[in-house]
DNA sequence: GCAAGTAGCGTAAACGTTTACTACAGGGAA
DNA sequence: TTCCCTGTAGTAAACGTTTACGCTACTTGC
């Protein structure tokens, strides 16, 4: 009854499935998959035939249909910490981008740094059963990992946690950017930098650290602990680390964020404080996102292209859902480099120390 | 052969379907199926057995395959014109948020403003089979609406285009916000008033301009064509519109702008002028993202509340897809109204009349 | 006590593909 | 000529659900 009545009410667009394709081209429906999955064992009169049908009627596969019975879903996950930070959502554009240029499409989940939503994130793609995973919260729980283990389920990610069978990891190279920062601001007369990480819980923000600490004293500096501030990655988490730093008896003459958003925070606690940048303090950031060039002034950060990134991981997910085995692991380091704009310039500390001097006097 | 092997090799994990869980409970998989569903009529000694199972297992239904059959995909499409542009992170965010406790999943296309993407976007969102698409460009051709209505698509959109069978319109009330800003500035004692507007073909951004204009005109002013430029909602839109206002020998002493980040790239092309802000320069941006409190100075803006677009979109979209014949078809205005920070401010007549004679003397 | 209604479970038929297997035709070698 | 092999096309069985339909057994009204 249903599928009798073909186009009698204008109203009901007829169904155009396999069947209907495979009906006007005059071949088996098997001939028609064959087809349009580029099988080359079809007779070229024949596939012709097909692709006529499949053009004149608009015809196209269905999807949910094709991943039940080839268990393939053509899906990508793409699991990243706050989609309300610009740089993700550079990353995801670039993600989106190679993903549909290879017939797959994404699924978005943005954990907002909290565990709970990011085991809700890791349940939903599974239950729409994802080909493959890209982890791209610059700090993994372990057990997410396990969780995708357990199905078979390729993950990409960064970190700097020990690979598993299934999870590729994608490295950064924090030192080369970081390194470079340092001693642009020794160079400039820095001997008291700051550092704002990220949620220290998060193996990256740990590390950026770490890597900072290192360059630190590869420049032949100390670090003061009343100037490690833990941010978060947000722009209020960086406004209210600066507010912190500012409230201490002893300031640093330079701060460098673990990304552009922190930054900017830092930025506008310093406005706010009317402390002018480069002025007064020195500022870099990490990321270069597109707004690092427009804040006032323009940033000096370290650049960590998310073009790469994206690309990388992609290319990785897909290299390993390949029928071939191609082995191609072969995962190059994501580079980090300096970018110096405005926001780095000679250290006040004769200013400062005037500044200190009465604040340190009265407590 | 295959699904004899269950737990043979430890490697393999059995796969747990809906027969498993009937076995475990000890009912038909009907029944399993009725219980998951709440299917009322179902002996709560049974649906007992059946959740035990369920939870035992960890059983999750195959989403394609319920797909296939009940032909609901529980697949949700948002297209928006630039992810890059920090207002559709936001509004993604709560849409996503929205979406997720209904059960549904969102797909995201980002159309950069090209037809050709957009028309790719709704391709795709046709072939995954959403359930229903919310169409967040701000500037809809009509082809896509026809596309979608041709698969019987619910669609909603922003835009003050009419109305068609299947498609809902969430109007947005440029008018209240925009007064209130052309007010603001008026009183302030500006005359000469300059706008950024986004691309022109997008309906929304010339409805924008068209309620500025009008506003313009309630406030007594008159409109000086040169001072109306057409941007692109970008960062450099909004660098290069300004520059070309500079370039001209007579200035307005405020300019407002489409976006917010037309407003930032309108802030930066003053910074690199040498121009401040406020006190050269008035400055009004449009739609307050969270990062509009953090430019130096903090940017004047008129709010529209993302949270408050993407929860009517979502409610509308499943208000339609409910079985019962919901007809709340009820879609209330989007408020606007203006929020004043930091870059306004009253005209610099004087010097700018001084600035001015020199240089159209020097023509 | 019996007919009729009903609550609730199970069987089986979809949904639209992919793909293993079968079948058939044609060509080359013995 | 016969046999076998190869190259293609078609048939049918999955994939994991939902749901129409039928059946049983119990309740209820007379």
């Amino acid at each position: 009854m249903k599928r009798s009545q073909k186009s009698a009410d204008s109203s009901i667009p007829p169904k155009i499935d396999i069947r209907v394709v495979a009906a006007r081209a005059r071949v088996s429906i098997a001939t028609v998959s064959r087809t349009i999955n580029h099988v080359p064992s079809v007779d070229p009169v024949l596939a012709a035939r097909v692709w006529k049908a499949v053009t004149d009627l608009d015809y196209f596969p269905n999807t949910q249909a094709r991943a039940l019975v080839s268990g393939k879903s053509k899906l990508l996950g793409l699991i990243v910490s706050e989609i309300t930070n610009p740089f993700f959502p550079e990353l995801i554009q670039e993600f989106e981008q190679v993903a549909v240029a290879h017939g797959y499409e994404i699924l978005i989940g943005s954990t907002n740094y909290e565990t709970k939503t990011m085991e809700l994130c890791a349940r939903r793609m599974l239950e729409r059963k994802v080909d493959g995973v890209a982890i791209m919260t610059f700090g993994i729980e372990d057990f997410l990992l396990d969780r995708f283990a357990v199905d078979n389920v390729p993950v990409v990610f960064i970190d700097p946690a020990p690979t598993r069978p299934l999870s590729n990891v994608l490295a950064v190279d924090y030192y080369a950017g970081i390194y470079e920062a340092v001693q642009h601001l020794a160079v400039l007369g820095h001997r008291k930098i700051g550092f704002i990480s990220g949620p220290l819980r998060l193996r990256s923000a740990e590390s950026r650290k770490a890597t900072f600490l290192g360059c630190l004293h590869s420049a032949g500096l100390k670090a003061e602990p009343s100037w490690l501030i833990e941010g978060d990655h947000t722009l209020d988490g960086g406004r209210d680390s600066m507010q912190k730093i500012l409230a201490l008896p002893k300031w640093p003459t330079a701060v460098m964020c673990s990304n552009d958003m922190t930054a900017i925070g830092v930025q506008h606690a310093l406005f706010e404080a009317k402390l002018k940048v480069p002025d007064d303090f020195s500022l870099i950031g990490f990321d270069d996102i597109h707004l690092a060039e427009y804040t006032i002034p323009p940033l000096t950060t370290i650049r960590m292209s998310c073009k790469d990134l994206a690309h990388k991981a992609v290319d990785n997910l897909l290299s390993r859902l390949k029928p071939v085995g191609a082995k191609l692991e072969v995962i190059s380091k994501i580079n980090t480099r300096l970018v110096v704009r405005q926001t780095t310039g000679l250290p006040k500390d004769a200013l400062l120390d005037l500044v200190d001097k009465p604040t340190s006097r009265s407590r």
